[in-house]
RNA sequence: ACCUUGGUGGUGAAAUUGGUAGACACGCAGGACUUAAAAUCCUGUGGGCAGCAAUGUCCGUGCGGGUUCAAGUCCCGCCUGAGGUACCA
């Protein structure tokens, strides 16, 4: 019986189907391994080649590592929103959502064939709003949190107006009496915030884009010319994250390679910023309000990173556009400065890149003082300085810098030399090797020495500090597009952004006909007016639950450690919640003032018990709500504990107390009562009580129901970038169908962080930094254990394409063979690889594309044959060098394709598609076939399956077993080191020395199927039936490696004389030096080549080598 | 310009810690089986020189130095491919 691939593959694939052989249960008990693939875009064009390549290496190391026992999650889905879904979509004028089906099931039918063991009962696809309910929801946690640098973590945004100084300007705003204006300093702290910026605005695609989707001035997706634009958008505050992205890095497995993208994306420097006086010839200078907040009377800011150089500055350089260029240009230098800032400001992007050598800069007529020597510096503009780094300013020192060198030279401006014996008459001396001399009280120090000397003295005199700056900017978050998550925003009628609650979740993406862009550069969301426009419950305790009490900033309240300076309470925020008008606000605050100072003795009972977070959550006493005064309550879960006392107790009262309680019941609060008795005399129970009702109350889900008020918004029409869905997909597949939650904690608990994951390196500064920072958010919320989502990552290299030419002779329809194309001027035209053959042109199909274009082409041929010109490229539909691998697979098998992939080369290597090696992987796996079925049965014997079997059971030999015992930790060693393309290698070995001993004992072959079945699953199922099991080999064990079987007792030294191998002599492992010394100096050949000269040293190192040095 | 990686036969590539360079495969050459083909199997295959041959011998991991008994592997300098970043102070 032959090896008959495609039945076999067909069989397998069904049966595992049918036995759902790869379903993963979240079985606690075993050991788990995570083991994960970039998930696809499912495009258009389908799968080739070059995509399986990581899953083909993740897939295997899945199937390894169930067969040693590990209970394995390796799910697959699809990154189905984004930019590309939809070009693709407008390009074939059909709805994205129908384009996207089609694509995804395009792509399981290819994956399906490669037989991948994903667990497809756990598939995610981000456009689905049971998958994006969740995107949106840990929108809302990013939305409703700020990053508290106190104690470096996220935390809810509730907690900034008690963490001390970063809220403190919102006492303003409680001036003005304006929900607007609290809103608008919060969003200074949101780790979603909306932001007024200049935006890469991409006309093309009518679009925003992040900075890593513009390469060189140009889209990513595209190439499309992307400009700058002042824009209202959504961000992600990665920036918060800057420190700890770079610092966690170092515990990564990640490759070098990608770890450095990361660090210079962010891009820390480290510092001095600098003030520098100027010379105080403008008077309105000190009355700007513009002036940095550490610093800030009058004077300019630069940030240097070599503050060791000080003493080499001779002028300053503002960026064209800092604000105070304005303030301190003269008047005889205005109409140059203007002019140039004219210049700069009207060039794009794009031009200013392309002209980076030109130095062009004007004076601004003002001087600044030199902090330490006290002279006058002149300053200048010009956009080598970048308004959006530093401070948009800098001290310039030329001869430490090749920039402000350049720039000194073509200006004819002063170049101080401030290194010890370093010429800088051609040149600038950026090297940090040097002795700094010139310099005051720095002279003589190595650039550490000094540059830490001249902070101190800098920070002492208080012109400036020690400063770290970052590379990295927050993410633009907002895409004017169609196909995305919608924003769980609305805007009131202030345009006051206000956020959806849990249960207003999913925001599902309206169906729209056409989405072409909205007005005014908005989304094509913006045409859709009916779900614009929308009348909306909004509920007191979803996101406006931030400060329903002025406590916090109240005055006196001890607890929180802020001495208000106003004693205004907030009230137009609380107004809008509570319903209460401004002066009853204030009598009932004053009121709860004092009764806080003369507290009664079970209320300071109560108070002592609850205070300072002992129980987990802030507690507030006599606090103003409604019209009433709670005693005590709890704003994160929205308790209110009522103590009665003596004068509660007559009937009128008690009404009046149940009447109370269910009005607070009905907007919202609860509450929970208890008499004075109770609370002296049993008070553990109480603050059980207590306890039990935060928890009920504080549960995720069942929140108390608030107080509801209808009203008119307006939804926000952008939708969330092609990263939004990716950044956490991982955890979905852990939990994929929860409807409570994005993923049991229990869940994630177990399978916890991916274990490898595999994918491309072009993810390595978006996607990656961006599902790190979501990590970190949802871990310093608490909702996950580990704040890095990948432990270990590998980065699959490309597969490239082989593209053939032929070439025409321009004008005619004559083509000619690539020899010859040197004798005529021709156009280089790609050619569909399919209808070559090597290099060898198929003239009849060439003249069947394109519609018979070139059915009356005239060829002139070399030998009689038509050569086509190659070059390696990325694999595209455009190059005509795209290889499916379903044609692979239909020749050659699913398994021959697998493993050809992984002999192809290391994994991480980059290489093109080569069909010429396949053949012997081809070849190999039909050997291996033959060791356990005779070829020829299946004429005679038609089916019988049992007797095409000549697997025998004899014992295996001493020598058989080392051979697989070797084979065994070959693979084992391989696999678990990713390399894959020896493992191969190590199979045909093994079976070409078992055909040569003509090996069929089933205690060796056995073991042997079993180490394949990550590499060939479909032949190792067949071949494990064949020989008589009746069960998969899928659950079957991994063979255990017998390492005594491995033990050598003699071995082959190779023997050099002064390094060079001349022979080779055979000891036992457990022989003496001296012997083998005697031994190999009474050697013929070793002799000969001593060549009587005296020994002058002898070494031998066992196991490995013996070297005669004379 | 800077950072990260690579550079080994005709080709894809092996070579855990410095220890017999070129495993395994493709291709090529020759042979066996066959009427023939496919399939399969066997032999050879880094280069030069010597020899009928077994074999011997020299050279050989981008280039030039160095460390070492021993270097593809470690160090210094350069050339070059790929990827990334780029007036980042």
């Amino acid at each position: 019986m032959q090896y008959n691939f495609n039945e076999i593959e067909k069989k397998w694939q069904a049966y595992w189907n049918e036995n759902n052989s790869y379903k993963v249960e979240n079985d606690f008990s075993k050991p788990k391994c995570y083991v994960l693939d970039m998930f696809p875009y499912p495009s258009g064009a389908g799968l080739h080649v070059g995509h399986p390549l990581g899953y083909i290496a993740s897939d295997i190391y899945a199937r390894y590592k169930r067969l040693k026992g590990f209970n394995v999650l390796h799910p697959m889905g699809f990154d189905a929103f984004g930019l590309p879904a939809e070009q693709y979509a407008i390009e074939t004028g059909q709805h994205p959502a129908t384009t996207t089906k089609v694509n995804i099931e395009r792509y399981k039918e290819q994956l399906g064939k490669i037989g991948f063991c994903y667990d497809w009962s756990r598939e995610v696809k981000t456009s689905d709003p049971n998958y994006y309910k969740w995107t949106q929801w840990i929108f809302l946690q990013l939305y409703n949190s700020w990053y508290n640098p106190k104690t470096n973590k996220v935390e809810k945004i509730e907690t900034i107006f008690d963490a001390g100084c970063p809220m403190s300007d919102v006492r303003n705003a409680e001036r003005d009496n304006q929900t607007s204006t609290i809103e608008h300093r919060l969003m200074e702290y949101r780790l979603a915030y909306k932001k007024e910026s200049y935006v890469n605005w991409c006309e093309a695609l009518g679009t925003v884009l992040a900075n890593d989707e513009v390469i060189n001035g140009v889209s990513e997706r595209g190439g499309h010319l992307v400009e700058r634009k002042l824009m209202s958008q959504w961000f992600l505050r990665i920036t918060a994250f800057a420190e700890r992205l770079l610092t966690s890095l170092d515990d990564l497995d990640f490759p070098e390679s990608l770890k450095e993208m990361q660090r210079n994306w962010i891009g820390k420097s480290v510092g001095a910023e600098i003030k520098f006086d100027v010379r105080s010839q403008i008077s309105d200078l000190s009355n700007t309000d513009k002036t940095d907040n550490q610093h800030p009377s009058s004077g300019i800011n630069v940030f240097t990173t070599r503050p060791d150089t000080i003493f080499g500055v001779s002028f300053i350089v503002l960026a064209p556009e800092h604000e105070l260029v304005n303030l301190i240009t003269t008047t005889e230098q205005k109409p140059a400065v203007e002019e140039y800032q004219k210049i700069t400001s009207s060039r794009s992007e794009r031009e200013r890149l392309a002209e980076t050598k030109t130095i062009s800069g004007s004076f601004t007529g003002a001087y600044a003082i030199h902090p330490f020597t006290g002279k006058e510096i002149p300053i200048w503009i010009s956009e080598y300085v970048l308004a959006g780094y530093g401070t948009g300013a800098i001290m310039a020192v030329p001869c430490g810098d090749e920039r402000d060198y350049a720039f000194a030279k073509h200006f004819n401006l002063e170049i101080p030399n401030i290194f010890k014996d370093v010429d800088i008459a051609e040149k600038a001396c950026s090297d940090k090797n040097v002795v700094i001399a010139n310099s005051d009280f720095i002279s003589d120090l190595s650039v550490k020495e000094a540059s830490k000397i001249a902070i101190d003295k800098i920070e002492e005199r208080k012109i400036g500090s020690r400063k770290v700056n970052y590379r990295m900017r927050d993410a633009g978050f907002s895409r004017q597009r169609y196909w995305g998550e919608p924003f769980p925003i609305v805007y009131d009628e202030h345009g006051t952004a206000i956020a959806l609650t849990d249960k207003d979740l999913p925001l599902e993406l309206p169906f729209l006909e056409t989405y072409s862009a909205g007005p005014n550069g908005k989304g094509p969301l913006a045409n859709a007016t009916d779900w614009v426009n929308c009348d909306l419950d909004i509920t007191s305790n979803s996101n406006l639950d931030l400060t329903p009490s002025p406590s916090p900033l109240g005055e006196g309240d001890v607890e929180h450690g802020i001495k208000s300076s106003t004693k205004k309470a907030v009230n137009s925020y609380g107004e809008k919640i509570f319903n209460t008008d401004a002066s009853s606000w204030i009598a009932l605050k004053e009121f709860a003032r004092q009764n806080r100072s003369k507290q009664t003795e079970a209320e300071s009972i109560l108070w002592e018990a609850l205070r300072n977070n002992k129980i987990g959550h802030k507690v507030r006493r006599q606090h103003a709500i409604e019209n009433y005064i709670a005693d005590f309550y709890f704003a994160d879960c929205q308790l209110i504990i009522e103590i009665d006392g003596e004068y509660h107790t007559d009937k009128s009262q008690l009404e009046y107390d149940n009447s109370r309680t269910s009005i607070l019941n009905e907007i919202g609060f609860s509450v929970l009562r208890f008499t004075n008795d109770e609370v002296v005399n049993y008070s553990e129970n109480v603050i059980a009580k207590i306890t039990s009702k935060i928890n009920e109350l504080s549960h995720p889900s069942p929140k108390g129901e608030g107080k509801r008020v209808r009203s008119h918004f307006l939804r926000e029409t952008d939708t969330m970038p092609g990263y939004a869905g990716s950044s956490w997909y991982y955890l979905r597949y852990m939990d994929p169908h929860n409807s409570e939650t994005f993923c049991d904690k229990k869940i994630s608990d177990y399978w916890n962080q991916v274990d490898v994951y595999i994918g491309g390196a072009e993810h390595a500064v978006g996607h990656l930094l961006y599902s790190r920072m979501w990590c970190k958010t949802l871990h310093d919320l608490g909702f996950i254990s580990y704040d890095e989502p990948y432990k270990k990552l590998i980065n699959q290299g490309m597969i490239g394409g082989s593209s053939r030419f032929v070439y025409r002779i321009k004008n005619t329809n004559q083509f000619v063979s690539k020899g010859l194309k040197e004798n005529y001027d021709t156009n280089e035209i790609h050619v569909d690889v399919t209808i070559v053959d090597g290099y060898e042109l198929d003239l009849e199909a060439f003249k069947k594309i394109k519609n018979n274009e070139y059915a009356n082409a005239a060829f002139i041929l070399e030998d009689g044959k038509y050569i086509c010109g190659e070059a390696f490229e990325k694999m595209s539909k455009s190059k005509y060098n795209v290889v499916n691998p379903d044609d692979i697979i239909e020749q050659y098998g699913a398994d021959t394709f697998r493993m050809y992939e992984m002999f192809l080369g290391p994994l991480e290597m980059s290489k093109p598609w080569d069909t010429k090696g396949i053949e012997g992987v081809h070849r190999f796996l039909k050997k291996f076939w033959r060791l356990f079925v005779n070829d020829n049965s299946s004429l005679l014997e038609e089916g019988l399956r049992e007797v095409s079997s000549i697997v025998t059971n004899e014992v295996a030999t001493k020598e058989e077993l080392k051979s697989l015992h070797k084979h065994i930790k070959k693979i084992q060693h391989d696999i678990e080191n990713f390399a894959f393309n020896t493992s191969v290698s190590q199979f045909m070995i093994i079976t070409n020395e078992l055909s040569t001993l003509n090996c069929h004992k089933r205690e060796s072959l056995e073991q042997v199927l079993i180490t394949l079945v990550p590499f060939a699953p479909h032949i190792a199922e067949e071949l494990w039936s064949i020989i008589g099991n009746k069960t998969s080999i899928l659950d079957a064990q991994f063979p255990i490696l017998d390492e005594s079987l491995l033990v050598e007792n003699t071995f082959n030294y190779p023997v050099a004389i002064l390094g060079k191998s001349r022979t080779e002599m055979e000891f036992a492992l457990d022989a003496t030096q001296d012997d083998i010394q005697m031994q190999v100096l009474a050697n013929e050949i070793v002799q000969k080549w001593m060549d009587n000269k005296p020994l002058k040293k002898f070494i031998f190192v066992k196991g490995k080598m013996i070297n005669v040095v004379v």
